[in-house]
DNA sequence: CTGAAAGCGCTTACAG
DNA sequence: CTGAAAGCGCTTACAG
């Protein structure tokens, strides 16, 4: 196993011309004779070249790659966004650098400094717990889109889930004829978007005329989980609304725990509806995010503001499908 | 929104030093006095200088990313893995260039080659449909390990779930008393994984004595899917082995389809067991990939390989955990 | 169509 | 402890 390392100069030896006329032939440029051009690709083919990218792009001034940072250990739903976004950048010729934003401020500013430092042409944050000054802080040096979270920044363009969407599946709730209804929530510092989302939840809720019981977090599991639960049943709420479907999961399996049942006893929604989440079988009542549609319109504005950087920020709302399944049903009758 | 772009003369001039102090004192390197150190951070700070990582390791000769290749659009224990060797090459220090290779020979060829123009350290490569021929090819570039898909290569690392595992499952089948049992396989060249965990699963199920009933792909769903079951039934099979738990689940909704039941009718076994297929409360009967350990192991082996790459290859197999569900149980009595 | 030369933004012996 | 200079592997006006 040899470790070669092949360079311009090598393969330009080979094809007897200059290290310019091979770089220009590597590159397929006009104004080189296609005897050239091809006495230069046999050399390179044969020497097993393969051109360092980073001397390329620190000599052409351009940008291979475009940068994302999110978080590891987050739900599904912005692994199945980052999937999208991978496939989507591999077709325009780019590489995809993929950080690790983790909790902190700090480790967020890390994350996005080793980006910046890899002069990505473009930056996407798709983590719920990103912060809004590490955004900004990119935005001074590349273009930077939120996915999955919104915001109204004049210099950053964002994609989210249309909050009517939101407001439907509270309707569903309402439907079925809830009018106690347990919610959890975030600390807005924690995850802006389930903050931001049991809010909407909330509000129109009570537009409905329904009682909203906040249960806090519950998204941690443990025993802020079963605490959250305890609530709900102390206040007598008849649904339990959660911000994701790992929460709607793990709320599920804590009322098994406590021998309660679904949807007869209580109900309960979700909310991403991506991958099993989305299975017939399972029957869970959920928001399904467009993933696909939010990774390519994502790809889209960073693209777009990669050639204009001075266009106006884009604030994108897609609407989401909610999926009925069998987790949501009517208020149990008083026996 | 300024585009700033400070550069190392910026902030040595600031700084009042050179260029080759400004590099020296920002690297944390000795030989700088205490004052020098201060000055050129301070003027760093001000200016908001983000090194061009691009130019640094050129320079230097390092490598500041490692690679992975994997299928974006394959199955979530992929992704699993993914995200925990995210986390682990972040704490190193390191970068993660990810790319999609896709199913084809000449896609991963290219995917693989971007990679190796952005000169890094290592490459993963997790991906059920990995081309052996491609991973050889980054092998005489840069240390390679694979994870999740064994290979015997002698200068390739690679960790797998330990095919002790594999035949445990098979076991839990028979223990059951299945003597019918349908497995479903794929063409080696689409998947080595699921190919050679299906000759594991049958050869074990041969050596219980039961009669295996290879029912052929049924990952892809669709009409293909809708034969394997078809093929099962027909062949009075009691229980179904299936390769990973996305087909598991498919499996189970064209059973439901059929109003046939589980498992009193027929017991159905998955594979991976990572996020929510592990749920109890959804308890499904399949065996828990160590996902943790696979990606800990993999970049402990590549980190391990970039140290000394003439060490020989090594391949680690990994125990997985029998999670017991609700899908499998005892073959159906005649009546 | 091709080549010599300057330069991309850094690092690092070498000399002081 | 610090600086001038060479060099990392490319690209690209400029001149021919």
């Amino acid at each position: 196993m040899t470790r070669r390392s092949v360079g311009l100069i090598d393969i330009a030896t080979a094809a007897g011309v200059s290290r310019s006329t091979a770089s220009r032939a590597l590159r397929g440029e006009d104004r080189v004779s296609s005897d050239t051009v091809e006495k230069v690709r046999r050399a390179a083919e044969s020497l097993g070249y393969v051109r360092d990218l980073r001397a390329s792009d620190l000599a052409s001034n351009q940008a291979s790659a475009i940068g994302i940072m999110l978080r590891a250990s987050e739900r599904s739903f912005y692994g199945e966004i980052a999937a999208r976004i991978q496939t989507v950048v591999g077709q325009q010729g780019l590489d995809l650098i993929i950080v690790n934003g983790g909790d902190s401020r700090d480790t967020q500013m890390r994350a996005i400094s080793s980006l910046l430092g890899h002069k990505v042409a473009g930056v996407i944050i798709a983590s719920g717990r990103a912060s809004m000054e590490v955004a900004q802080y990119a935005a001074s040096f590349a273009p930077v889109v939120l996915v999955g979270l919104s915001c109204s920044s004049s210099d950053i363009d964002s994609t989210v889930i249309d909050p009517d969407s939101e407001r439907a599946l509270a309707r569903a709730v309402l439907s079925y004829g809830h009018r106690t209804v347990a919610v959890t929530s975030a600390a807005a510092d924690v995850s802006r978007t389930l903050y931001d989302r049991a809010e909407v939840f909330s509000s129109e809720l009570r537009d409905g005329g329904a009682t909203v019981v906040d249960i806090g977090e519950a998204h941690q599991g443990g025993a802020q989980l079963a605490q959250a639960v305890t609530t709900a049943i102390k206040a007598h709420a008849t649904a339990i609304m959660t911000g994701d479907d790992p929460t709607m999961l793990s709320v599920l399996e804590e009322l098994q725990r406590r021998r309660i049942s679904w949807p007869d006893q209580v109900s309960v929604t979700g909310f991403d509806g991506v991958g099993v989440f989305a299975s017939p079988l399972l029957g869970f009542t959920t928001m399904r995010q467009p993933v696909e549609d939010l990774g390519q319109t994502a790809i889209r504005l960073v693209m777009t503001r990669i050639a204009d950087s001075s266009a106006a920020a884009r604030h994108l709302y897609l609407p989401g499908r909610l999926l009925p399944g069998r987790t949501l049903g009517p208020v149990p009758s008083l026996d």
